[in-house]
DNA sequence: CCGATGTTGTTCAAATTTTAATAGCGTGCT
DNA sequence: AGCACGCTATTAAAATTTGAACAACATCGG
């Protein structure tokens, strides 16, 4: 096993990693700033506004935001609490519950795009090119495929 | 103001984030199952291994790990606690305090290196070719410093 | 030198996240 | 049906992170 990575990758590495952690600390601030939400209830929003009957189970959701479940649960009382979304059992599975869009959750989430998607162009977008945006693309679109396999929230052996 | 992204670029960013995501935690359950280590553990280590005299001032630390002060305060307490590094008064500004590299935390960051190390070429690296990484390097670093001027932490008025 | 102001870190409390149980319910086997 | 097992989500407690307020010191202008 080789213990190193070349300068080159080293460098890449670290550019990718501080500069991922400065644009999400940017994009959460402007989102807070401008709708009141955190990224974590933005996501929510979009995953639900998205899915059919505007409704996930909190498993699907929490696998898409990459959230634990103790997470999930209480991020979804909280934007409980804050009337974004409502929690029913599943029908289908007695143990499952669903999040649902509200009105005001989607109300909420047309108000909030506009500027976070703004701020997404401003921060990040606007600045790559073409060919940019198509490595971005193959690099994480397969980066996020091979990673979904092996388990990591729980502790494989090894 | 336009509003939206391309197709193409929401699907880029989708890509980014969720990818992202699944790395970090992957990196992070990695880490602690070999070295015990939290990742923001290991930059610390990184970072005073790699300075002058292997010491910090906090709000330099601070900067490159784009912590908050009193987040920054927390990660070194409890380093601290553990050894592995130490906090001494700053001799040019009584005000600050640096933080040290020990000789139990360059012995932590040299055994923990290796698997680190491993894991990331394991999972992004190793998958990446020359072109990828060089785009890489290059759309992060520029990203890096377009966003390290502009305030954040603290709010800017817009 | 003195006072006004800005910095640097820390502290405290509140909010969030993790980790380790746990309750309830499905599934499959007998 | 009856039971062993696994899955789903929640809960409780500990750990971490945030945000506001502070104390101590530096710096600058008078």
């Amino acid at each position: 096993m080789t213990e190193s990575l070349s300068n080159d990758r080293l460098t890449a590495w670290r550019a990718y990693i501080e500069a991922s952690q400065r644009l999400l600390t940017r994009l959460e601030d402007d989102l807070r700033d401008t709708s009141g939400l955190s990224l974590a209830d933005y996501h929510v929003l979009v995953l639900l506004s998205e899915a059919p009957g505007q409704r996930l189970r909190m498993g699907e959701l929490a696998g898409r935001l990459v959230f634990s479940p103790s997470r999930l649960t209480y991020q979804i009382s909280s934007m409980q609490r804050r009337g974004l979304v409502a929690r029913q059992p599943c029908p289908q599975d007695g143990r499952g519950s669903e999040a649902v869009l509200t009105a005001a959750g989607l109300l909420a989430l047309r108000e909030a795009a506009p500027h976070h998607l703004h701020s997404v162009r401003m921060h990040l977008m606007d600045d790559l090119d073409d060919a940019e945006i198509a490595f971005l693309t193959r690099i994480f679109t397969r980066l996020g495929q091979r990673l979904h396999g092996t388990a990591s929230p729980a502790h494989s052996d090894r």
